[in-house]
DNA sequence: GTCTATAGTGTGATAGAC
DNA sequence: GTCTATCACACTATAGAC
């Protein structure tokens, strides 16, 4: 919980002519950053559903109608909280691009989507579950397809270093990735609803794994 | 949790004798009956969120209280779609079942499941991804794990056969089958939110029927 | 058993005063 | 820019008449 208060922030000050648009500016852009502070915690403890533009304003003690003066609609608070997962997420991968074997990066990133699933659940239900229902384009976020393109760069290794021969020889990297990546959204998702009690996320991760890259 | 107490019912009244009981408890059993059809239809066209028991009243022409004389909730008719749509689901499953070779077995069974959730993805979203997110108990539901089941045997035949060197050999044959259902559940899932706009669901599922059965 | 009526609570978003 | 007040809805569930 963010203990600033609107208090701090300089609000009614006769500002100077220089500087004052740009001034004008910073103040509208922390309080930007305020909502997106709090909604961002709402949002990680108890899910999107859970942030109501009431609740979100009494948190931030404005009133519920300032939050429109910097977000048109509250999908396009969501989408703002999208954008900085898939930033996140693409963030966490990055480590991972300087393992040399193709196999060995593939596994590893496999691994960071997952436990990125699983410690930030409801932000991953944000971004990848609740995506089409709300009427957002979150869709179009190339940016979030980094971590696609990574995985489609070691496939592509792997196809040429000869690895891939039980797949048919004219399957395509980028298709094996998508794939690739659809194994681990069941993995998380499954995991995020509970439904696959018998056996932890990580273990039909390694064995998922094994049938894929061994 | 019983739902009727045995005080509920009329004792003051000398039962009459001959059919009025079954009589009653069969327009009971009817209107109960045109509930969830009616619910199935909604459901099925707009999904669960789109039940609203106004609504749901209105279509069956009856007052929303009298909805609760027969479900104690919304939730309570989640359940009982969900219930419905496991049986569905195995139903379809069971015809697979006669086919010798475990691999194709394991390939047909695999096929059914995704064309059910493309098919069906409304009841596909409230059987396996809201489940967590309505409180009710649809987990408990064992008749939905039959198709798991199913599963697990293919695979000890082919643990069996001797067709699954490429996995270490102390894995179970039923944590294969959860893994390769995480897989299934990605890819319709991912076809539903409509985020692998790329390839379409049924190539995905070939390449990894591929990878983890050649 | 079924109705009408309504309690009680939520929601997103906006108008208009200051 | 920010507020108060409010619109215009939705919802689940229940009370009490018939």
């Amino acid at each position: 919980m963010s203990t600033i208060s609107r208090m701090d922030l300089p609000r009614h000050i006769s500002t100077p002519p220089g500087k004052a648009r740009e001034l004008r500016q910073e103040q509208r852009d922390a309080l930007r950053g305020r909502i997106l502070d709090v909604s961002r915690a709402i949002v990680k403890r108890e899910g999107f559903a859970a942030l109501s533009m009431r609740r979100l304003a009494q948190a931030i003690d404005y009133s519920p109608a300032a939050l429109y003066l910097h977000f048109r609609s509250r999908a396009d608070i969501a989408y703002a909280l999208c954008v900085e997962g898939h930033a996140t997420l693409r963030a966490a991968f990055a480590p991972q691009a300087s393992i040399a074997d193709p196999a060995a990066r593939l596994r590893a990133m496999a691994r960071v989507y997952v436990e990125f699933g699983l410690a930030e659940p409801e932000t991953y239900r944000l971004m990848f579950m609740d995506a089409d229902r709300r009427g957002d384009g979150t869709h179009g976020t190339d940016d979030g397809m980094a971590a696609l393109s990574s995985m489609t760069d070691a496939f592509v290794e792997l196809r040429a270093a000869g690895r891939l021969k039980r797949l048919p020889p004219e399957t395509l990297p980028a298709d094996c990735a998508q794939a690739l990546w659809a194994t681990l959204h069941g993995i998380v998702a499954l995991a995020l609803c509970g439904v696959s009690r018998a056996m932890p996320a990580a273990e039909i991760l390694e064995l998922s794994l094994d049938a894929w890259l061994a």
